[in-house]
DNA sequence: GGTAGACCTGGACGC
DNA sequence: GCGTCCAGGTCTACC
């Protein structure tokens, strides 16, 4: 089965692919040899899938090398549009961009998209996953909860699906701990997948919530293991970039950056980007720190 | 409202 | 090889 969808100019999948590490967690990945972008998903029907996306132009296409029915093909065309935001429009974004150097490639290089999975259950998993966390660790236990709590793809059965909240609400907090290794996030992944399954919790519904920022945050808040930082990047997710999701690297950039190395808190890293209003978070995001990291 | 300490893991380091 | 320390956000208890 093949899709071409259009999506919305400047578009680079590239870009999408590179905006975040989410790539590097299963189960997305990368295909060798077109580098395309991967992704092994579970449709509602039950039926796992390999989707492979490629840039084409005006947008990219979808493989999945299985026969599909009509609705699990618009099942995968409505994640894959919300996995690389298709839709999304940076325009007001870019208008802003212009006017500052260390942003200025932003629209060339048609940055703005964040990738994202195709539930906000899975984007909250991970994001949970990265708290308190150094990257290598983050990708440990991603790849612990998919390969141990993920229906596996039946033509190669090493790859797995991202594990679906059913799945994960039915296992306890000691096997969480014991085999996935997160540590004290079990408690807070297992209410959550429980939450989500009882009903208690509509986190699909927020993608398309009207409410403001602020109390579509506030309801992110209100979810165990999701603090400040957790929530900011959730709403970046969401395509809210009213607030910076500042973590200790946030922090050391923005002291390098216009605090002379002094140490600097949350407040001084979302004062740094005030200006921005509600693309507070964008402008961090694609902010140039590139000689920063080169230190 | 602000702050201190606990939570858990892996890596770095010293012995 | 073993023990200790530290980094990484969030929660809870306490003031």
């Amino acid at each position: 089965m093949r899709l071409a969808l259009p999506a919305r100019p400047p578009f680079s999948l590239s870009s999408v692919v590179r905006s975040h590490g989410w790539i590097r967690l299963p189960p997305f990945g990368e295909d060798d040899g077109t580098g395309g972008l991967t992704r092994i998903e579970q449709l509602d029907s039950g039926h796992v899938v390999e989707m492979l996306i490629q840039e084409a132009t005006g947008g990219v296409t979808v493989e999945v090398e299985d026969e599909l029915r009509q609705a699990e093909r618009d099942e995968v065309a409505r994640k894959v549009k919300w996995m690389l935001g298709l839709n999304q429009d940076f325009a007001a974004f870019y208008a802003l961009a212009r006017e500052e150097p260390k942003l200025a490639q932003v629209e060339e290089r048609a940055q703005g998209r964040v990738l994202r999975s195709p539930t906000l259950f899975e984007d909250t998993v991970k994001t949970i996953l990265t708290t308190n966390a150094n990257w290598a660790g983050t990708i440990r236990m991603a790849k612990a909860l998919v390969s141990q709590f993920g229906d596996p793809l039946p033509v190669d059965p090493i790859q797995h699906a991202f594990p679906t909240p059913d799945r994960l609400a039915a296992t306890d907090e000691q096997t969480l701990r014991a085999s996935a290794r997160l540590g004290y996030r079990a408690p807070y992944v297992l209410e959550l997948a429980r939450a989500v399954v009882s009903g208690s919790l509509d986190l699909e519904s927020l993608k398309a919530a009207e409410i403001p920022t602020a109390q579509l945050r506030e309801h992110l808040l209100s979810i165990k293991g999701v603090g400040e930082y957790a929530a900011a990047n959730l709403l970046m997710l969401l395509g809210r970039y009213d607030f910076v999701p500042v973590d200790s690297w946030a922090c050391r950039v923005v002291s390098h950056e216009w605090h002379s190395g002094e140490p600097v808190g949350p407040t001084e890293v979302e004062a740094a980007f005030e200006h921005w209003r509600e693309w507070k978070g964008l402008a961090y995001w694609f902010w140039d720190w590139s000689y920063k990291s080169k230190a």
